[in-house]
DNA sequence: GTCAAAATTGACGTTAACGTTAACGTTAAG
DNA sequence: CTTAACGTTAACGTTAACGTCAATTTTGAC
């Protein structure tokens, strides 16, 4: 019956927890702790957990979060600001002064970043200086 | 008699342990353990602390540190990197290294940022823009 | 069916980074 | 001299972010 496939969900690409582990260098208990604290919500084929495309970029934001240094309480409102926020006037505001307020947060930590960069290139150059002069005797 | 001035150590500019808590919005307490890592290595008058401009500066270096979400480790490691660093081509080479290591980490740490940046801006736009057509009304 | 590998749910242990008393000395002001 | 403010050590408490068993369950390979 021609038509008949509009409706296939084209069964979803899914990762087991171990191969999520596996990917990101993490343990599993890592990422069921992560879903302890709501940060994930992957399905369930009885007791075992199915990671879909979502749960998958949502562990990525996660770590990237943690690199950056953030506790995973600040995970999760960050992961917030990713999501469908509220329709209304009210809820739009708000999630706008969040975005905002984390912005700033993450500005002042990029000019931490490049000068302690900065810094440290300078003293990179000053010890290849001092090697320089050694290794020309 | 004139020139009798040449060695007189003009008395550093110091700090108390509270005035330096009250300056940077941390606890006494908090400057106390950055001392028991041995972050911090102030003078005594008798058993009281006193923190010099070079102390200052370390307790800075620290706090940036801390909003860059490195460990009070990681912290210590960096610091040794500003500090006058052995003088053999052996020390010297090691310590170059080590701060090859450490720009390498901070580096992923700034596209990390970038990143964030960038994807939170997005959202805010977006936000802006839904904002706009209510307002519109 | 069965045997090993992989997952699951507790539950207790651990490390880092301080917070919080407690108990006491020191110094400047009245 | 006494009180208030500030500083000190010592020691136990707390929170976050998992690690580490232990005791099942589930599942793929044979």
């Amino acid at each position: 019956m021609p038509g008949s496939d509009v409706a296939e969900p084209t069964a979803e690409l899914t990762y087991t927890i171990s191969e999520l582990a596996g990917e990101f260098g993490i343990t599993a208990r890592a990422i069921r702790f992560y879903e302890d604290k709501s940060l994930l919500q992957p399905r369930r084929n009885g007791l075992a957990r199915i990671y879909g495309r979502r749960d998958r970029g949502r562990l990525q934001l996660i770590l990237r979060g943690k690199r950056l240094g953030f506790s995973l309480s600040d995970i999760g409102e960050m992961l917030d600001l990713y999501d469908p926020h509220g329709e209304g006037r009210e809820q739009l505001t708000v999630g706008l002064e969040k975005i905002n307020k984390r912005l700033a947060v993450l500005q002042q930590q990029r000019r931490d970043i490049d000068e302690v960069i900065e810094e440290l290139q300078e003293n990179r150059g000053l010890i290849a200086a001092r090697l320089d002069k050694i290794n020309a005797v």
